[in-house]
DNA sequence: ATTGAGAGTTTTTTT
DNA sequence: AACTCTCAAT
């Protein structure tokens, strides 16, 4: 008996027992990779590893957070660090910072952040930003970054005008985030590879101190990853990484397929494990994953298997709107619920786009499923949110003049844009921050007595915040929050938006005092921030939630569900559009579908609808090509004739250019409103006919089928988003519901 | 200096 | 649709 090694097949405990040298385990969807990684870690212990010694890296948060959770089960208590590269490099560079022009408490830029740097660049640099779009500046250098070229190794191609420009944009876009004291998520691992190149004594610690290494999903790994494990890997080769080229979903970030393929080739006396034989799902549903990914050329050719049942067929369903779409599949889950035939954490939609989830959010909350949502609308990227951290931001690296800029305006304090740019000239003209460049205010040429007064009173406050910085936390935030006057502004109002920034703002301090709590007194502001920008999914899957969970194609995978609906199958969506041309770009979108397939355990639906709504628009929605290349033959192809027909008349004709906008748009909703959702409104809502959402008034009586009498407390937004909050009586509760979808009447109507 | 209306753009996916 | 940006009015 062997908790570590029952159970396991012959091969999966080849590459648990593995100790020393490097190790490439090829896993198929559902091999029991995971497990096998983390049974090694726990077999590495037994032998005797000390803990710290082992370094297990993971690409995302969430891979990262399942490790974690299975390996304390096998080996409770053992610290071994397991987290993404970004945040590997980014505690490296906190105490290595200094090599590599950084300063200790250096900021951690967003994509927001960098975006913004970046406008500034171009613009200093006369850039035409219409002809050339900062997107595609950043997206240049995000690429260059990921293949470890730094600016004065960057080649444009001879005559390409974007090159050229992304070449003068670069270095002085480094230039800028050097003087901010900031790093954007591609410096940090391009900074720790500079660090190891260049001092060979700390990589040779390095080394030495991190003598296991493990890298999952090794295939999406891009060159500056593959360098840095490398690097961290010559004296003691014990690099033990894992993968599935047909999971490689990440090729848009610079992951370089090769690094899998040709391991063997870097590390010529690596032992090779293959794990094929599937536990995780049924034979059909392996068999619509094995036939779809045959249809991709660039591929190590590999069978999978597996014991399981034959199991259900796979539904293959067409809607006529999305909207039947999200309401079928609510009510199937919804009424397998309620027969006590599974839980809701049974079930997962995927899609390929965010934009995708708002018609099931709506579609499960009407039928009371409750649902999670992966990696939404990030917590950490709200407004509020990152206004509020610009303070805390700013105290702790007071070179960080983006933090300033955001913080010196929210709440507004008559500090404008003219006053800034003087500031920013006057802090540029002397090579100091802004916050330091505003403490000499009244030195500032051409700044006027007022705005050097409003700067100096910015100044004092900051100062006052930043004698607090020694508290914990969630006291700084607290006084950040009462002196700022940023809570006020919001105190002050009560529209619904304004309240549910309160409420964020409250769950801030929340994620501040569990910090605090985790790091009992030794927590630092600095690691306090690290953490809030490297940590995207605050609303992350949490598995023992009885939630059905949504999220994209990208967030499934290393997830399994019971059941799986994969939606929105469409041409343009999947495979999405821009990468329609490319071959190599259509090959992982197939590899995303893929993924998706090999989610599912016992049950797989995928569907489309005939019409999609997307970007304000209805469409005609052209089936996915990859539905084609599915066994159709032996799967549940659902397809009812009046679904398949235009019953609903098709979008107005896009008026000819020149006529106002708006007159479009209303012309557009006129349609788009009850009038063409009917059918499936009407059966699913109740009999009465839909109320103009502007009839509802507030303190109005109200009727909802199933919650009986409410009264409206408060209404936002207006025409299709306006949104009101009802307290009903009978059964107690308060619900938020969107006038123009919900079943909701008025019992007396008022007219204005 | 700030606000609002109108115009224009868009992120596909994650750190 | 939702978001940002620009420009004019306050």
């Amino acid at each position: 008996m062997d908790p570590l090694l029952d159970g396991l097949t012959e091969a999966q405990r080849v590459a648990v027992q593995h100790v020393e040298g490097p190790l490439l385990v090829l896993a198929g969807p559902g091999s029991g990779k995971t497990r096998v990684v983390t049974h090694r870690i726990a077999h590495l212990l037994r032998m005797g590893v000390p803990c710290d010694q082992i370094l297990a890296l993971t690409f995302t948060n969430k891979a990262a957070e399942t490790m974690r959770l299975r390996l304390e089960r096998l080996a409770p208590g053992q610290r071994v660090w397991v987290g993404t590269f970004h945040r590997f490099c980014a505690r490296l560079l906190r105490k290595y910072g200094r090599f590599v022009g950084l300063g200790e408490n250096y900021t951690i830029y967003d994509t927001e952040d960098s975006g913004k740097v970046l406008r500034h660049v171009l613009s200093s640099l006369q850039v035409d930003l219409a002809q050339y779009p900062p997107q595609a500046v950043a997206a240049a250098i995000s690429w260059a970054k990921s293949r470890v070229i730094r600016p004065e190794q960057y080649e444009p191609r001879p005559g390409h005008l974007l090159g050229m420009i992304v070449k003068r944009a670069y270095a002085a876009y480094q230039a800028h985030l050097a003087s901010a004291n900031a790093a954007d998520f591609d410096d940090l691992l391009l900074h720790v590879v500079t660090l190891l190149q260049e001092n060979p004594e700390i990589r040779r610690r390095l080394d030495a101190q991190y003598r296991f290494i493990l890298v999952d999903e090794y295939q999406d790994t891009n060159l500056a990853q593959y360098v840095l494990s490398r690097a961290l890997s010559i004296n003691h080769p014990n690099l033990a990484v894992t993968g599935d080229p047909d999971q490689s979903i990440y090729g848009w970030r610079g992951a370089n397929l090769n690094n899998i393929l040709e391991f063997e080739r870097d590390f010529p006396d690596v032992r090779v494990v293959r794990l094929e034989q599937n536990y995780r799902s049924t034979q059909r549903i392996l068999r619509v994953a094995s036939q779809l990914i045959r249809n991709n050329v660039r591929r190590k050719q590999k069978e999978l298997f597996t014991e399981n049942g034959e199991g259900v067929p796979v539904r293959c369903v067409t809607y006529a709107t999305q909207r039947d779409e999200a309401v079928g599949i609510a009510a199937r889950i919804a009424a397998e619920i309620a027969a006590g035939k599974r839980r809701a954490r049974d079930y997962a939609v995927f899609y390929r786009v965010n934009a995708l989830s708002r018609a099931f959010e709506l579609a499960l909350y009407e039928h009371g499923v409750p649902y999670q949502l992966v990696n939404g609308v990030e917590f950490f990227q709200r407004k509020e949110i990152k206004d509020v951290l610009a303070y805390v931001r700013l105290v702790n690296n007071p070179r960080d003049d983006l933090a300033l800029l955001r913080a010196i305006q929210s709440p507004p304090r008559g500090i404008g844009k003219a006053t800034l740019d003087r500031l920013a000239a006057f802090a540029a003209q002397r090579g100091v921050g802004m916050l330091e460049a505003a403490r000499l205010s009244r030195e500032c040429p051409g700044l006027g007595k007022k705005p050097a007064a409003k700067l100096l009173e910015f100044v004092g406050l900051m100062d006052r915040f930043s004698s607090a910085a020694g508290a914990s936390v969630e006291e700084l935030l607290g006084l950040v929050l009462a002196e700022s006057g940023y809570k006020a502004q919001f105190e002050a109002s009560s529209s619904e938006e304004d309240q549910q920034r309160l409420a964020n703002i409250e769950e801030l301090l929340t994620v501040a005092r569990e910090f605090d709590e985790r790091h009992a007194g030794s927590g630092t502001l600095d690691a306090f921030l690290e953490e809030t920008s490297l940590v995207a999914d605050t609303d992350g899957y949490e598995a023992d939630n009885d939630r059905v969970a949504l999220m994209t194609l990208h967030a499934s995978k290393g997830l399994e569900f019971p059941v799986v609906f994969l939606v929105a199958v469409e041409e343009g969506l999947l495979p999405h559009e821009r990468s329609r041309d490319q071959p190599e770009e259509l090959e992982e979108e197939r590899r995303l579908m893929f993924v998706g397939i090999t989610r599912a355990q016992e049950e797989l639906q995928i569907s489309r609808a005939v019409y999609r709504d997307f970007r304000g628009q209805r469409k005609l929605a052209i089936p996915s090509r990859f539905l084609m290349e599915l066994p159709r033959d032996e799967m549940e192809i659902v397809e009812r004739e009046e679904d398949m027909v235009a019953r609903f008349s098709p979008p107005p004709v896009e008026r000819p250019a020149g006529l106002p906008r708006g007159v479009v748009g209303s012309a557009g909703r006129t349609i788009s409103g009850p009038a063409l959702m009917t059918a499936a409104e009407i059966a699913n809502g109740g009999e009465l006919p839909p109320v103009d959402p502007e009839e509802f008034v507030r303190g109005q009586t109200v009727r909802h089928p199933q919650y009986g009498l409410g009264r409206i407390v408060a209404l936002s937004g207006s025409g299709a988003d306006r949104v009101a909050i009802v307290d009903f009586v009978a059964p107690l509760r308060q619900e938020k519901f969107v006038l123009s979808q919900s079943p909701l009447r008025p019992v007396l109507r008022f007219r204005s």
